[in-house]
DNA sequence: CTAGGAGCTGGAGTCGACTCTAGGTCAACC
DNA sequence: GGTTGACCTAGAGTCGACTCCAGCTCCTAG
């Protein structure tokens, strides 16, 4: 997906993942970043390669309305390691099921948006139609 | 849908869509009722069944996470009525837009908890397997 | 050698969307 | 006629998720 590289400061890291370094900053505050980020000499942030593979599964979790408590337990679990595989599942399968139902959602809204839009589309030609042949006056 | 009912008091409304009595005069005072609402001698609010439509449209909308400002916007042009389609088929085109990212990153996420809970459910077998069959002690 | 730019920390501020409180009205039941 | 319960208003509080600020340290280029 992305090349490997050594070591990444927190700029280039919001630079690929799209989020601010504010935000990079508040995440690991938060406890969402599986190990604590090592630090160069000068203690500057260097984030690796699995850093951001981490980050990029949180913001797929993030994305689709996980909350950030509910990120953070995970990445204890996995921090943790085995022995947390039945809680992760479980986590992982709640998620699920508020994704899906968000999906619904979404579709059902979706259902109504092309009515409507298909509504007003019938609309504004049936007033482009009218005022071209001249059956209707300005505005 | 449901049957038509002559006045609602707050609270029937309440029950009705989900919502909290808070929440139903919240949203009136932030304008998303399409005509303020009626009121009885005593002050207290009437809903109508097309108050109830109205509001049954506004959660899909906001269910789908349209920001209260866009539903208020949109709100006002149908208050406005007539003349003001193209802007609510902007609105709303708009919105199906946001509608359609938002069903793409649930796929997404959708197929990695999938593969995530695959991987889970393997391990946790071959733990039940082992464990059963004596190859590993406790915990 | 200094000016700029990227990072650092701790803590404050913002924003959206509720959610609740205080203090009051009113109709109905016991 | 007192108490309960649903409703009213104005305004305050909460919560999640950022977002920004002040004041500092480094490093590099001019």
């Amino acid at each position: 997906m992305s090349e490997v590289v050594p070591g990444l400061s927190i700029g280039e890291v919001a630079e690929h993942t799209g989020l601010s370094v504010h935000t990079l900053r508040f995440y690991e505050r938060e406890g969402i970043l599986a190990n604590p980020v090592r630090r160069d000499p000068g203690g500057r942030r260097v984030y690796h390669q699995d850093d951001v593979d981490w980050l990029t599964v949180c913001l797929i979790l993030r994305g689709s309305g996980m909350p950030l408590p509910a990120i953070r337990r995970y990445t204890e679990l996995v921090r943790a390691g085995s022995g947390t595989e039945a809680e992760r599942l479980m986590l992982l399968r709640e998620h699920r099921e508020r994704v899906l139902d968000q999906m619904d959602q979404l579709r059902k809204c979706l259902d109504l948006v092309n009515f409507k839009v298909g509504v007003y589309e019938d609309v504004l030609d049936q007033l482009a139609a009218s005022s071209a042949s001249g059956t209707d006056i300005g505005r």
